[in-house]
DNA sequence: CTGAAAGCGCTTACAG
DNA sequence: CTGAAAGCGCTTACAG
């Protein structure tokens, strides 16, 4: 009962063997499968004896090897995170939620950034996964919307889980981070400081997020009587130089808007600076608004009003999913897109 | 010869199992321990024996499974990246720099970010591991200079590099960023163009870049017979809010300096924006430097003049280092911090 | 509900 | 320079 190592044991301090599922089966007068049905949490193990094996686990803290399981069971205690998104912030925040979806399963994160245009970006990834037997993969958009690597996973039978702003696959296979209602968000709040010429700065049309932000955006407008006119939509590339150009097209107009929506803040702060650039106040000549709030949104000047996109949350609902453990006693709101609003939006001006 | 499968083999297509040691022990007419040898790059195999084996390794496209090397060898092949570093685009392109190291070694790269002033910490990083048992960990500032980390892997017996701006530990332990050499750049660019009424921001004291990058600022100054006056010093926190509380109070002062070199990017971010609430203008009235060059650099206005650390390379340094695989083909100038001017600084204004 | 046997794919001693 | 044996710490069939 007593957990002070025995004179035999403190022999070799320091360098103490950890212990294996044989020494607990051994203390525990089991065979070591019974420990093992116990580590896998079989139902066919009688209480008592679990309750018996399990003390002896918790004294000894013992852990299975990883790499004895993985061997054994011919995959990996490895999820790999696949992404192709060029924002630091948007894969560190993921990452952090992967590893609080992951804490205390024994699973270890692995990462690969990746490239969808390089001639070697399936045979790259099959490598990745098949290395190390990966027990599955995170994939986060464009990356994600990629069917040729879905199609991938199937193939070589590895689990996946893809993140992206509408279904694309069955719902085990999916969380979707719900991108149209951040864009109706958005359109509500400009509608509500009274603006009505209002414009839309798009991200490139091959990321379905793209599309989502913008219909979300213009559904809600018509829904409160504002359009959206073909001439106030410009498509950028989700950076900052197009949102620079962009901007400076659309605040040239004769005609300009009140109002731009950029599809995300790195596009939103070329609009400032597009602005700053032609002598356009923001936000008493034009309000601007983004999407993501990462950190930037809040070192412009003015400040950024954006849409929050629940990231690390967003990490973590997919690899709970990827392992089966999802916790359903979260408050669903906490992985909706949600607006926060900041300096750079405000009634238009009078005329 | 043929690659092409045999009608056995191509029985069950898709689901072939792969290659083994065993196969190629097989084929090559050798035991499995010499096969392993081979793999091991062991000097105990003949030549005609060693090309005999690796011709059939090439032709399967066998790669030995890391779970049961690992599990033999006691030591998974998995290289740990210890961090607390809270700027993303810092831990991104560490990330992605010891991914370039790992290439084709086998290896694969795990994460742990974690948090120094956190009761568990050191359990935490024991547990990362010894659960996996790591091959090895990167360590980067300022956990890398963190001596209880490093009794802890000299403790468990685990491989480790710290990334740090001065010589903490042996060769064998550490990577060097010199920062030092970073102030030096900093301070002769506003040397030369003239300043004489320098200040400086510096980090927290707790980190020794804060220091490293001061006094190699002072010591160049001091060579060109400038000198950085007690009153022109403040310390910041290498925070934003803090670049705008210090950027404030120094350039509130009634001999206010002409130019102002920031410990980090995130502080020159926030005296631009102390500047642009006083009314003072960059650089016609006060030029800024920076220190690390991340993208926020050249999103400010205006652009921020600022010196590039190497990160990425850094990064393959220290794995190449800790994996005993060292390239030394490469310009060794590609690891030094180097100045990148932009916009943010010019001549003092004549009086 | 529990266990003895065989095996996962490698490497470490130990021989020769 | 090469190999047969034993073992790393688990799990998967297969029995009972």
């Amino acid at each position: 009962m007593s957990k002070s190592p025995t004179p035999e044991e403190g022999a070799s301090e320091g360098l103490r063997r950890r212990p294996t599922i044989n020494d607990i089966a051994r203390l525990a007068g089991v065979s070591k499968k019974t420990v093992s049905r116990v580590i896998n949490a079989s139902p066919f193990v009688r209480d008592d004896t679990r309750e018996r094996i399990q003390a002896v686990i918790a004294e000894l803290g013992f852990a299975p090897d990883p790499q004895a399981r993985g061997l054994a069971y011919g995959r990996a205690f490895l999820i790999g995170l696949v992404y192709d998104n060029p924002n630091p912030q948007y894969v560190v925040n993921m990452q952090l939620g992967l590893l609080d979806g992951m804490r205390n399963s024994g699973f270890e994160l692995v990462v690969h950034p990746c490239d969808r245009s390089s001639p070697t970006f399936l045979d790259d990834l099959r490598a990745f996964i098949e290395r190390q037997r990966l027990y599955g993969v995170v994939l986060t958009p464009s990356v994600s919307e990629d069917e040729r690597a879905a199609k991938l996973m199937a193939d070589i039978g590895c689990a996946y889980v893809r993140v992206a702003s509408v279904t694309l696959d069955t719902p085990d296979h999916m969380i979707e981070t719900r991108d149209r209602l951040g864009g109706r968000e958005a359109a509500a709040h400009l509608a509500e400081l009274g603006h009505t010429k209002i414009a839309f700065l798009s991200g490139p049309p091959t990321f379905r997020s793209s599309h989502e932000r913008r219909s979300g955006f213009e559904e809600a407008l018509n829904e409160r009587g504002l359009s959206l006119a073909k001439a106030y939509v410009a498509e950028g590339a989700y950076t900052y130089e197009s949102g620079v150009e962009c901007g400076r097209a659309l605040l040239e107009m004769a005609d300009r808007p009140t109002a731009i929506f950029a599809g995300n803040d790195e596009m939103a702060a070329g609009v400032l600076q597009a602005a700053r650039q032609l002598g356009v106040r923001v936000p008493e000549d034009v309000s601007v608004v983004g999407f993501d709030d990462f950190q930037i949104a809040s070192r412009l000047w003015p400040t950024l009003t954006t849409v929050r996109t629940p990231t690390r949350e967003i990490g973590r609902l997919a690899v709970e999913r990827l392992m089966g453990r999802e916790d359903d006693s979260r408050d669903p709101k906490s992985r909706l897109p949600s607006l926060v609003v900041r300096e750079s939006t405000a009634p238009p001006a009078k005329r």
